[in-house]
DNA sequence: CTCCAGGGTTGGA
DNA sequence: TCCAACCATGGA
């Protein structure tokens, strides 16, 4: 059996078959599992999944419908050319409903980005002084998604302004704090908080994770929005025409600035041409490709990107790929 | 001890 | 629109 969906008419169809033990996508050519494990490998503090490079593979628990609680542990692995679902425990079997396993395809699909014609981003980067090494040395890696709306904005508000060991940190301290876990095979496997559970939650609360009362506050508050309704994946999705848009609907929100709208609209809406131009890991991964001394300045970094159009999500994520 | 970290808000020119 | 001051805390 072939399933083929698609979300939307500009959006390529999904590719899989279900065998019955397992679910087989069929990702274009180019697409390279190894070079997505690497990217998914490279923080050990990691809380959202497990990576396994031994046997090349990837478990996390992935949600089978709306409803919370509604997952499967799944193990993911590289299988010559596609992409292996099966149940993380072997002889066990996956969810019989084909509503669930379309979703757990479709998760799956969506994380690595399978629908995008990489071609011209290639085409372009090959002769970009900026790219034309990265994308040689990650050739095949995707802008590796976070599906759901809540954490991608939650991982954007905690990572601002602090080192990447100490986000991952707090973002495990978090999610320990609020979610829900799975135990397997001597480790848990953890859903991210709903907001619905953030939003009881007090700044006191959070602080003593070591957030700043800042950080608890906009959290709380995000929240609490996406608790009520008023902010939703699928309300912005409907924005996607129109990038300035999305951009001004997110950074109304307190503790959404610039960057952490571009962060949320490159991982999370996967819009080609989101663009966190303040970052300081894209300054710094340009500063070492172009040997300077000192940061580039804005300025710089729009010249620089002036040929990127469409494809600015992907340089970023393969800049940051260089130095992370 | 100093500097920096995948920023944001606030208040003032 | 643009800038400085402030926030706050771990890592190197």
């Amino acid at each position: 059996m072939t399933n083929e969906t698609s979300a939307a008419p500009t959006i390529p169809k999904q590719k899989w078959i279900d065998h019955g033990d397992a679910l087989e996508l069929l990702p274009p050519a180019d697409f390279s599992f190894d070079a997505t494990l690497g990217y998914l490998t490279r923080s050990a503090n990691e809380c959202m999944f497990h990576t396994d490079a031994e046997s090349g593979s990837l478990y996390r628990l992935i949600p089978c419908s709306d409803r919370p609680g509604d997952h499967a542990l799944v193990k993911i692995s590289g299988a010559d050319g596609s992409i292996l679902i099966s149940p993380a425990e072997e002889g066990t079997a996956l969810p019989e409903a084909p509503l669930a396993r379309a979703a757990v395809a479709a998760y799956v699909w969506d994380w690595f980005d399978l629908s995008v014609d990489m071609q011209p981003f290639y085409d372009l980067a090959r002769h970009d002084p900026l790219l034309s090494e990265a994308v040689k040395r990650f050739y095949g890696l995707r802008i590796v998604g976070i599906t759901d709306l809540f954490e991608a904005l939650c991982w954007g508000v905690i990572g601002q302004q602090i080192n990447l060991a100490f986000a991952y940190t707090l973002k495990r301290r978090f999610v320990e704090a609020f979610g829900q876990s799975v135990q397997w095979n001597g480790r848990a496997y953890w859903t991210f908080p709903t907001p619905e559970a953030v939003a009881e939650a007090t700044v006191d609360d959070l602080t003593p994770l070591q957030l700043t009362g800042k950080k608890s506050e906009y959290l709380i508050g995000i929240a609490g929005l996406m608790a009520e309704g008023s902010l939703s994946k699928s309300k912005l999705l409907q924005n996607m025409d129109d990038i300035r848009a999305l951009e001004k609907e997110l950074t109304r929100i307190r503790g959404i600035g610039p960057w952490t709208a571009n962060y949320v609209i490159m991982r999370c809406l996967k819009h080609p041409a989101a663009f966190p131009i303040e970052d300081v890991g894209l300054h710094n991964a340009i500063k070492h490709l172009l040997r300077m001394e000192r940061k580039p300045t804005i300025e710089e970094i729009e010249r620089l990107s002036v040929d990127w159009g469409n494809w600015k999500a992907y340089a970023t994520f393969y800049l940051w790929r260089v130095l992370y």
